[in-house]
DNA sequence: AAATACCCTCTA
DNA sequence: AGAGGGTATTTC
């Protein structure tokens, strides 16, 4: 009987289609495939097979099995889970679990080694290169190390005194050294990784929940040694929110394990990707360290998954297919049977809440490490102690940056901001600088002159008159960016080194790791940093956090505002004191009464945590109800009304669920489209996904219209 | 996503 | 009539 093979295409296609599996071909589940899909062939992965049964409408065969990897069963079924989920056609999700398999491979590179033959025609240059020749290497390496031209290697080589080989890149992986020690716990740890080992071997959840500095890292890696010895073929991913957290961790997962583990992130080259692609695959890459899109590898043996600083808002992914990390770790745990770790020293209130429930098993970790002590924490109240006209840096901030500079100690000076200026106005007619129709400012950048889009990415040199009104040098900088506060910080302290960490700074890994390097070394003294530094980092020798504006994160006044500024401003103010020297953070506020900055002053998250989850609870919001959001756009205005006029109307009508809207987005207009809103709220235990999945079916997109689908948002622009 | 079918307007 | 273009539809 011959069989129909359904095959996910890796497009944004509503399903699986249905292709005939040509005789003999033998496909199984999981298969990468060549199929047509109209005129072209297209790379898809079989989903499942069925007997064909009489009257089928005529199928087209599959064209070929690819000689690349199968899925494993787990990421299939995940893959399709999680587009369940997202309210999203499966095949956006299966495009990001296939980029690694769709990446080229690693060329041959060119080596040369000495074959013993003598030259005919003995130079001083052919004999150091014969000198130099101890290994094989590339024969532009040997003419650097030689000292001499590539013609005289060239010219060995057409002698046959130097032989060129083409080698292919290893293509395998380090094994773990599991008779290896790990580092001495403290008693606090030394049970969390207990407990942690204990469960290990099945699916279930642990919030590993730990102030900064208490060394959740090191518990956690004794959970993943556990893992990989006790089964020769067990995986373990750890996730991280952020490419510049990527390399401290890798580090120590090499310094622990005496093995680089699999990197993925979008910095990875692409032939790097389809090494670690294929090593997860084939099950000899057993540990990968990632950003979330690692997620979605083609685990064969996935033992433990770590989300480490779980309550990371860069979890979220924005754009294309909208997805949360932590939560989607849960998932992939519990299909492929294993163990999944939340890591944080702030840990999300929806972690908490399900750690409070029982629903995760929780451990805490209470003490910090070592002899370091939490830093004292301080208020400074700008309406009291202002800074000067234009400046940022308030009196009493100012004073302890010149005390710990005096002691030789490091400042780090935390503001969440890009650039030197989040706004550029004309004093002669008022007009602020904005993207071109889009509804955000432009920033701008000293560095660089120039005025950016932070939102759409456009940008432009820095006008010299205004271009609405003509008026010549009235365009003036407004607030304060990283690179202004470091201006500043010149200004004040001219001897003193300092440096900028943002993402305008420190682009790639590489350059993340050199300046965190400089930094822990003692060679900086004042750091300038947005949210790219402050976290994770260990800086033995700095004693003080000054927070520039803490109450910047409260402004736009979402949902997660309070608990978002309470985890970074935990987060930033923990950098201060490891080791032994005792830290201190100063905040600047306008709003010191408010319960965030209160809670920071008094390190009681405790009490932060009880009180933001009663208003939750009360309000019915996360985690105690779900929310979804609709994002309707499209360029023409009068078009997108009349839509999501339509869409209110045919909102299904269901208990436990509440639509709010259509209003205006709060960035109403991104490149040249307006964009409108819906909000969905429900109770737990609503099949939140079903519902959004109904709602748009009752309705047709149309044209330029555009209607994207956020399940559990945490962006509210 | 990408090819193509469709449906206008414009040109000659 | 046929080219040129933007848009809607289809892809098992």
């Amino acid at each position: 009987m011959s069989r129909i093979a359904s095959v996910l295409i890796p497009m944004p296609l509503p399903e699986a289609f249905d292709y005939a599996e040509p005789e003999g071909m033998g496909l199984e589940a999981g298969d990468q495939v060549a199929v047509p899909l109209g005129p072209r062939l297209i790379r898809g992965v079989v989903t499942g097979l069925r007997d064909a049964t009489g009257g089928n409408r005529p199928l087209k065969p599959v064209a070929e099995r690819l000689d690349d990897p199968r899925l494993p069963p787990g990421t299939v079924e995940f893959v399709q889970w999680a587009a369940r989920y997202a309210v999203d056609a499966p095949g956006q999700p299966l495009a990001i679990a296939l980029r690694g398999a769709r990446a080229p491979k690693p060329r041959p590179t060119r080596v040369v080694r000495a074959t013993g033959v003598q030259p005919a025609r003995p130079t001083p240059a052919r004999a150091k290169v014969l000198a130099a020749a101890t290994r094989a290497m590339a024969p532009a390496e040997l003419a650097r190390a030689a000292g001499v031209g590539a013609g005289v290697v060239k010219g060995l080589i057409d002698e046959g005194v130097l032989a060129l080989d083409h080698v292919t890149p290893d293509a395998r992986f380090d094994v773990p050294d599991l008779t290896r020690r790990g580092p001495d716990l403290s008693a606090s740890q030394a049970a969390a990784a207990e407990a942690m080992t204990a469960g290990l071997g099945g699916f279930g959840v642990t919030l590993l929940d730990g102030v900064t500095g208490s060394g959740k890292t090191e518990v956690y890696l004794e959970a993943a040694a556990a893992a990989l010895a006790a089964d020769p073929d067990a995986q373990v991913l750890i996730l991280l929110p952020e490419i510049a957290l990527t390399q401290a961790v890798i580090a120590r997962v090499t310094a622990r394990f005496g093995a680089q583990p699999g990197e993925w992130h979008s910095d990875v080259a692409p032939p790097m990707r389809r090494k670690v692609w294929e090593g997860v695959a084939a099950g000899t890459c057993r540990i990968v360290v990632g950003a979330r899109s690692a997620l979605f590898l083609p685990f064969r043996r996935l033992k433990l998954i770590v989300v480490d600083e779980e309550h990371d808002g860069s979890f979220k992914q924005e754009d294309g297919f909208i997805y949360h990390a932590r939560d989607l770790a849960v998932v992939r745990g519990r299909i492929e049977d294993a163990a999944v770790v939340l890591a944080s020293a702030t840990p999300s209130l929806e972690s908490l809440r399900n750690a409070e429930t029982g629903r995760y098993r929780w451990l805490k970790l209470a003490a910090r490490h070592g002899t370091a002590r939490l830093p004292d924490i301080e208020l400074v109240d700008l309406r009291e102690t202002p800074p000067e006209a234009g400046r940022w840096l308030s009196p009493p901030l100012v004073a302890a940056m010149g005390e710990t500079w005096a002691r030789g100690e490091q400042t780090l000076l935390f503001l969440n901001r890009r650039g030197y200026a989040p706004l550029v106005l004309c004093k002669a007619c008022g007009e602020r600088m904005t993207a071109p129709d889009t509804d955000s400012w432009l920033v701008e950048h000293r560095y660089t002159g120039r005025l950016v889009c932070h939102l759409t990415g456009f940008s432009m040199p820095k006008p010299a008159a205004c271009p609405h009104c003509g008026a010549k040098d009235s365009l003036v900088s407004i607030g304060p960016g990283v690179e202004r506060v470091e201006e500043e910080a010149r200004a004040l302290f001219p001897d003193a080194r300092i440096a900028v960490f943002s993402s305008d700074t420190v682009f790639d890994a590489r350059e993340a790791r050199r300046l965190v390097e400089t930094m822990a070394a003692g060679d900086i003294d004042i750091l300038v940093a947005t949210q790219a530094a402050a976290k994770g980092h260990n800086f033995p020798k700095l004693t003080l956090v000054g927070v520039v504006d803490a109450d910047l994160g409260l402004r736009g006044g979402d949902l997660r505002a309070a608990e978002r500024t309470y985890q970074l401003l935990a987060q930033a103010t923990g950098r201060a004191g490891r080791a032994d020297r005792a830290g201190r953070a100063l905040l600047q506020t306008y709003a010191p009464e408010h319960a965030v900055m209160q809670a920071l002053k008094a390190q009681d998250r405790d009490a932060f945590v009880a009180a933001e989850m009663a208003e939750r609870e009360l309000a019915g919001l996360p985690p105690f109800g779900r929310l979804a959001a609709v994002i309707a756009s499209g360029p023409d205005a009068a078009q997108l009304d009349a839509f999501v006029r339509e869409m209110a109307e045919v909102a299904p009508n269901t208990p436990g669920v509440e639509v709010y809207g259509p209003a205006d987005a709060p960035l109403g207009l991104v490149r040249g489209r307006r964009r409108k809103r819906f909000l969905v709220r429900c109770d737990r235990g609503v099949d939140l996904s079903a519902y959004m999945a109904a709602w748009r079916a009752r309705v047709k997109v149309r044209g330029q219209l555009r209607v994207a689908i956020d399940i559990d948002p945490y962006s509210f622009l």
